[in-house]
DNA sequence: ATGGTAGCGTAGCTA
């Protein structure tokens, strides 16, 4: 099984770019965050068409949104809600092989690191913090579950171009970085990227708009995961980032696609 | 230290 997780920042403007990566990569899963897309304008043919006739949505208009589109049936669907806001962040799917499969938006926590000076900064420690505690809630660590999506951090030192500059900007404060931490021990999830990809390697899902050349400056972050939890872990065949979809013409999104492929 | 770009929706918010 081929999941992939894309935050392709409006799926009404990029939709020939999101069938590309289905044509090319034929994931079985896409999990796509910022959709900008209510539910009933979302574009489902194009998709429909290549097979992906299974089809999760929490959108809403201008802002965030997630979907997940899928080749194989669904046997069930869930929203959820965080910090009581319906701002469209999480959904989850329950696939025929029992795999639970969820897709997150965290909030990006605006720019200034201090939740006392910054609602938004707040808002993403506090949305970070509540799944904390509701995972092992309601679910258990030997279940199988994937979840994905941008998670808005980048964790490790060489997530960043730079560890050292980006130690008090937001995705990279440690105050952040910890929350991340404490949420992927709460069910001890893997990190299913750099399962393959050692921690001392930089690995970046996301460039700027605003660099004249993002390849060239190359000043990326991985904000973008895939996690499994312990009981798929040796089910981990491979994992891929696509750096080359951040120049997929004529308008790329900012986020490229990260791929795992499991035994399943 | 600062400003740089992009999408939505048509001003200003969010990223």
């Amino acid at each position: 099984m081929r999941i992939a997780t894309w935050n392709i920042n409006s799926v009404r403007l990029r939709v020939d770019l999101v069938t590309r990566l289905l044509d090319e990569a034929a994931p079985d899963l896409l999990c796509l965050q910022e959709t900008k897309c209510e539910d009933g304008k979302f574009p489902r043919e194009p998709f429909i068409e290549r097979g992906y006739t299974h089809i999760a949505l929490s959108g809403m208009r201008t802002y965030h949104g997630v979907a997940i589109l899928s080749r194989l049936p669904l046997e069930a669907s869930e929203i959820r809600h965080w910090c009581g806001k319906e701002d469209c962040r999480h959904v989850l799917v329950r696939l025929p092989n029992g795999v639970e499969v969820h897709n997150v938006y965290v909030p990006a926590g605006g720019d200034i690191p201090d939740p006392e000076a910054n609602e938004k900064f707040r808002h993403k420690l506090a949305f970070v913090g509540e799944m904390t505690a509701w995972w092992p809630d309601v679910r258990r660590a030997e279940q199988p579950m994937i979840l994905v999506g941008d998670l808005n951090i980048a964790p490790l030192e060489n997530d960043v171009w730079s560890h050292r500059q980006l130690l008090d900007v937001v995705s990279h404060t440690p105050v952040e970085v910890e929350k991340l931490t404490a949420m992927q021990a709460s069910l001890g999830w893997v990190d299913a990227v750099r399962h393959f990809v050692p921690a001392d390697q930089k690995l970046y899902t996301w460039w700027s708009y605003r660099a004249r050349d993002w390849a060239a400056s190359d000043r990326g972050r991985r904000l973008d995961h895939i996690w499994v939890t312990p009981p798929l872990a040796p089910a981990l065949q491979g994992a891929r980032v696509l750096r080359e979809a951040r120049g997929w013409l004529p308008k790329p999104s900012d986020h490229v696609p990260v791929l795992v492929d499991l035994d399943l």
